[in-house]
RNA sequence: GGGGGUGUAGCUCAGCUGGUUUAGAGCGCCAGCCUGUCACGUUGGAGGUCGUGGGUUCAAGUCCCAUCACCCUCGCCA
């Protein structure tokens, strides 16, 4: 058979196998050269492929296999053939599994020359990641990078074992579908047959898992990519992996149980760690109390108070002003906080400041358990006693206030005491805590809109304290919406839908989408609950953060092959490109571009 | 859309208050030497649009303006 010169040895072993046990045979490796080290009458190389490496010895009075040898730069493709010998006692290499043997090469193909590479392929080589995401191809090829993407196949692999053992059905939904013009901005495809129509590409499978209850697969999930046309963080790509998921005949605890044993076996074994279930739970509402955010990381020890009441009847205007405005004060104790310098507590106040606090009030606890330094003068009052009582104030605290507005407050508040965290709160690294935060409100007011909308989406079911809250009092109303949180990361949000075609229309109403916009936008999901809807809800998790936090990377684009920049660039592909004249033609569209400069 | 940071050799960086040479270092690269290296060692060498464009100045890597790229972040992400 002509293969057009491209015959070569095909291995026998990886360069991840080789042992004192197959001392004597004959093997042929294929992989790529590591590095070289050159003696002139002999050469050591190392050959590398995704298993590991390998010393091969080239010298013996072979000219020719010498000269070759000496030939060879890092990243050339090679065929080396020889017998393993064992490592003289003196030169074993003890950190490598393979250091105990090394194979003396009497063939040598080179199958490819590789061009001197910007970077060098090894864990420690500090590329700037620019460079990492023009040459990813390179970038993958380091170690790191394959473990991570192993462990990645790993953790998808045991997510689907566990889903089928609990008999779900993995179904496919379409990447071509209708724009839902609700929350994220999307990405649009233009239809050449239907010129100025366009499917958008889905930034969620939510309404076609819904469809799949009513058409009966009770037990659905998905390992889907979503797309979302908003700006990006370190946890945030356009496109990115979402474990999707959906069930009939739910309630919370039903889906709880669930999703924990499937991400409790998929991080037991992608990593050896145990995952104690079932998982903590706390509601929204304790939540932003306690930990002034809807995503608390429960290994933090630190928890906040509200000393509003208190604040109340304080003589000292910082506090009792915002009381008296209307917000509130809140405070956190930090136990052995008074360790910190007034240049650390600045440092604090002005990451409070970013978040919009007027400030970052402070006072430090004496041994004899008197407020000292900063406000402790406004501490000293019949009110300060009361909230240093309240807050349980003990010698070497540093106590840290906010008096604002409560969304102010939260979030200042929710920022210090994730930074003292690993100093004051307890949190290791290494440490996992999942949780669920539940009851969230069923509605968010828009500033903007000036109108309510649906804090999760439009088909969650509320928790009505009487009939016609939903109407009456909107943001009183709480919802069947859960998060998963691990770490002080929202995974994932569900809830549990409404199936109900009448409650359905009520909750539409009170987010002011009338019954004609209802029917254009989801029109033939309604008609669709009309044929026996059961009751359903799930969740989707998003793998990308859940798979970086457990390998511990500071950014979800180390888990993913071929991630985009945070302006949602490819720096190898070049895309997004300029649209091409003629496929434009095809589609009938014309572009109005800004004059170039 | 806003804020902050970075940009100098293939890579990672230094370059002070504008003037010390022809803008440096380590790694990499190229060539020589080396009979047990494993981040081999050693000797020598090549390599620069100081992101880009404009301005100030006798003089700009350095100061000013604009712009681009990347990173972080607020808004945004039902």
């Amino acid at each position: 058979m002509s293969d057009g010169g491209s015959a070569f040895t095909r291995r026998t072993h990886t360069c991840g196998e080789l042992r004192l046990e197959h001392v004597g045979q004959r093997v042929t490796l294929n992989g790529w050269v590591h590095t070289t080290r050159d003696h002139s009458h002999f050469v050591f190389g190392d050959l590398r492929d995704r298993y590991g490496l390998t010393q091969v010895f080239f010298g013996d009075g072979d000219a020719k296999l010498l000269a070759d040898a000496q030939s060879l730069r890092p990243e050339d493709v090679v065929a080396v053939s020889g017998v393993v010998r064992a490592r003289p006692a003196e030169n074993v290499n003890a950190e490598r599994p393979t250091g105990q043997v090394e194979l003396a090469a009497d063939r040598l193909e080179i199958l490819n020359r590789s061009r001197t590479p910007p970077f060098s392929i090894r864990d420690d080589a500090t590329v700037s990641e620019e460079v990492r995401l023009k040459y990813r191809y390179l970038d993958l090829r380091r170690p790191q990078m394959q473990r991570n993407l192993l462990f990645r196949h790993q953790f998808m692999q045991a997510i689907r074992n566990d889903f089928t053992r609990q008999g779900f059905v993995e179904v496919e939904t379409p990447f071509l579908t209708k724009a839902t013009p609700e929350g994220a901005r999307e990405y649009f495809v233009p239809s050449r047959l239907y010129p100025g129509h366009c499917y958008a590409l889905p930034q969620s499978p939510q309404i076609f898992k819904q469809l799949l209850m009513v058409a009966g697969y009770d037990k659905y999930f998905q390992i889907a990519r979503c797309m979302r046309d908003e700006d990006l963080r370190a946890d945030r790509q356009p496109e990115f992996t979402q474990l999707d998921l959906e069930m009939s005949f739910p309630d919370e605890e039903l889906i709880f149980a669930t999703v924990e044993s499937a991400i409790a076996h998929a991080i037991e074994t992608a990593t050896g760690a145990k995952v104690p279930r079932p998982f903590r739970r706390i509601t929204w509402g304790e939540s932003m109390l306690r930990y002034g955010c809807d995503k608390p990381d429960l290994r933090n020890a630190l928890q906040i108070e509200d000393v509003s009441a208190e604040a109340k009847g304080s003589d000292f205007k910082i506090f009792r002003g915002a009381v008296d405005a209307g917000g509130v004060l809140r405070a956190l104790r930090v136990p052995g906080g008074e360790a910190l310098s007034r240049k650390e507590i600045e440092g604090l106040e002005g990451r409070a400041k970013e978040l919009g606090a007027k400030g970052l009030a402070w006072s430090k606890i004496d041994a004899s358990g008197k407020p000292v330094g900063g406000v402790a003068k406004g501490l000293e009052d019949a009110a300060g006693k009361a909230l240093l009582a309240k807050l349980g104030a003990a010698p070497g605290d540093l106590l840290l206030f906010v008096a604002d507005r409560l969304k102010v407050a939260c979030a200042a508040l929710a920022e210090v005491r994730r930074q003292l965290g690993e100093r004051f709160g307890g949190v290791k690294k290494g440490t996992l805590e999942l949780c669920w935060v539940v009851e969230f409100p069923l509605f968010e007011y828009d500033e903007d809109e000036k109108a309510w909308k649906a804090a999760h989406h439009p088909f969650t079911t509320p928790i009505e304290q009487y009939p016609g809250q939903i109407v009456k009092e909107p943001g009183a109303v709480a919802a069947r919406a859960y998060d998963l949180v691990m770490n002080g990361w929202e995974l994932g949000s569900g809830s549990i839908r409404i199936h109900d075609r009448a409650l359905q229309q009520r909750v539409f109403e009170a987010v002011g989408l009338s019954e004609e916009a209802a029917q254009r936008k989801f029109g033939f999901m309604l008609e669709a609950f009309e044929y026996g809807a059961p009751p359903h809800g799930g969740i989707g998790i998003g793998l990308d953060r859940l798979i970086a936090l457990l390998l511990e990377a500071e950014n979800i684009r180390e888990v993913i092959a071929f991630p985009k920049t945070a302006t949602a660039t490819c720096l190898m592909t070049g895309a997004p490109t300029l649209a091409d004249e003629r496929a434009m033609r095809d589609l009938k569209i014309r572009f109005e571009l800004p004059p170039a400069p």
